[in-house]
DNA sequence: AGCGATCGTTAAAACGTTTTAACATTTCGA
DNA sequence: TCGAAATGTTAAAACGTTTTAACGATCGCT
């Protein structure tokens, strides 16, 4: 079998520093040097470095690098999962800012299992990386500030800092930072729009104690009624998580009753529950919103196809600031952070005036 | 200031092998060993280290242990963007099986732009990762296979295998293995449907030559109209990108002539468009399926929303099958894999039958 | 008792980089 | 022309692991 005459840049290859460094005729120390850019090398030798990296294709080893000190340039996101729009979204946010930051982004999924989270925080403790960014909620209220707070010290031994995406806050002694919605003035908004409508009897789905992402839109929805002085019904708190089929569950069993329905319109505390809950509706011959008003939460993809009325929430927004908060270096120091983000609604063909 | 006795296992300091085979009172190399457990070591040693693992807390550094020779347990896959449906459920197939075979997942988005992909490529040839998965297709025909080729052979230098999804075969000098969904026989399935509605002027969305995910569908279609002796019209293929707006502007201009349109029936080459192709018929004033007929292609959110009869692709199956691909050994030898899956009907209430 | 096997363990080298401290070389002021 | 300062470069140590080759102890067998 016949070599080719050398392949001297074939590309496809190993090459390491040394052999960039013996071709360009100096140490791994100055080929280093250069390639960081941090010193004030001869023109000549630069030069010549700069050529051999050409022609071999060299590409640092991140592992070497990072053992050496330098640190990882990435970050990571854990979220429910991927093709769930809102963590989608989150997870563009995070990967444009982390690549704009000149960050790798690595990715896992939980599958709303807390096992499995602690599984993906235990694999990104071992990448040494920047920052683990988690996003939505898995467990509730004391389990959740504990294991939270356990998350944050071991990060923390590997160098890595914990940023909370729509979470509630932890104690001031958790090294962690907090970035959120403004989920109940989003509700109050969006219950409000209902109510000067003229929808007294609204429905709302979605409740979940202890999760604050649910606790908060519950909050702002009965701020609302408070406010219009309308008093507020437990027995229109519908409980259920932030799936679609949840919102088809729970419509279809509330009009299973067969009787005229007992409320004129609808909060759903996502988007995802109101397409379900219209489906629901539709199938029982109610019009949307003809005969009863709707109203989602979150402005993501299916709300343009139901023409629904909704809050918008700044969900790349989100996912960016999370980054940007996880590399700011003030944010390293002093006490943990937290960041509330505005929402605002969109009107769209769901709500009809009555009364 | 004072410190706090000893703090044995707080969990947050960092902790080296050293540490635990200080601890356990062995070397490290029998640490080493029995945490990758190859080696029949004394059980009573055994308990010793596992103990001390326990306590520090310890988790092996994924650099060192990537240097020290042991792959790096972790692919990563190249998207356009996370929010893409499409892109996000074989996102989310890469991401489950990846975590099945217990790899990491990493991430990087294009945007669709051939530099940002090269920019990537070259990020995850740093890593010295498993394998590399490119999802969707950005450049068209020679310029594609010679950048796909010398991505292959970058990525070999650096251990990498590199997959292709939804994307052509390439040459078979290289390294690179292609999965891909039946677009052919899909869109033969979804015009031959229409036709046998009795539909036979069908207008059809996303012609974009070049490019096989699309001109695989254009094939389809057209091998249909010639199997019913209907003969092809090149004024019914309509030009564009696979995105919602694409669709309601290729409707929109069709329909602004103002007389009738000449076609009964729709296939757009993904749901996407057929979101935006049915939102403008019936902003015309034309109803879906009454006037106009429509099928589209991915079965993915919107179609269920919309009621739309479609094409179903196993986007999450894509992606399972990339990584298994990737890391099934018997296709690091032999020559490039290539892989079809096959995809089905999906009847909803999008099509009416005529004549 | 003595001798090989067998078993469990370890010292040390290696992986590819960064960085520190030291070493040449040149430049410059006197 | 001399020495000091500035500049450019390097040798070597360090990062935290895995692995190879060698070691000592224990065991069973004659």
């Amino acid at each position: 079998m016949v070599r080719k005459a050398k392949e001297p840049n074939e590309g496809a290859r190993k090459s390491t520093i040394r052999e960039v460094a013996e071709r360009a005729g100096v140490s791994t120390a100055t080929v280093s040097r250069i390639l960081a850019g941090n010193y004030p090398d001869a023109p000549a030798t630069r030069d010549r470095v700069m050529r051999a990296v050409r022609e071999l294709d060299y590409v640092a080893n991140v592992h070497a690098r990072s053992l050496a000190g330098t640190p990882t340039k990435s970050v990571a996101i854990i979220v429910n999962s991927v093709i769930s729009p809102h963590y989608a979204h989150v997870a563009q946010g995070v990967q444009a800012q982390a690549a704009a930051e000149g960050r790798l982004c690595l990715i896992g999924t939980t599958g709303g299992d807390a096992e499995r989270e602690l599984a993906m925080v235990q694999l990104m403790r071992e990448q040494h990386i920047e920052a683990v960014i988690l996003v939505g909620n898995v467990l509730a209220d004391e389990e959740y500030r504990a294991r939270m707070s356990r998350y944050a010290h071991s990060l923390a031994g590997a160098g890595s800092r914990l940023v909370l995406c729509g979470r509630p806050p932890l104690g001031p002694d958790v090294p962690a930072v907090v970035v959120q919605c403004d989920y109940t003035g989003g509700a109050f908004a969006a219950t409000s729009h209902l109510l000067s409508a003229g929808h007294e009897r609204i429905l709302c789905l979605g409740r979940r104690p202890g999760f604050t992402t649910a606790d908060a839109r519950l909050a702002g929805y009965r701020d609302a009624l408070r406010a219009h002085g309308v008093p507020h019904d437990k027995e229109l708190e519908l409980e259920g998580t932030f799936e679609r089929e949840q919102g088809y569950r729970m419509m279809r069993q509330r009009l299973k009753s067969g009787r005229r329905p007992d409320f004129t319109a609808v909060f759903a505390f996502n988007d995802l529950l109101a397409a379900g809950a219209r489906q629901a509706l539709l199938e029982h011959g109610l019009r949307v919103p003809g005969d009863v008003s709707l109203v989602g939460f979150d402005d993501l993809p299916p709300a343009q196809d139901i023409d629904l009325t909704t809050v918008h929430l700044p969900h790349e927004e989100l996912g960016r600031t999370a980054v940007r908060l996880a590399l700011e270096p003030e944010t390293q120091a002093g006490p943990p952070q937290q960041v509330l983000l505005d929402t605002h609604l969109v009107k769209r063909g769901s709500v009809r005036q009555i009364g």
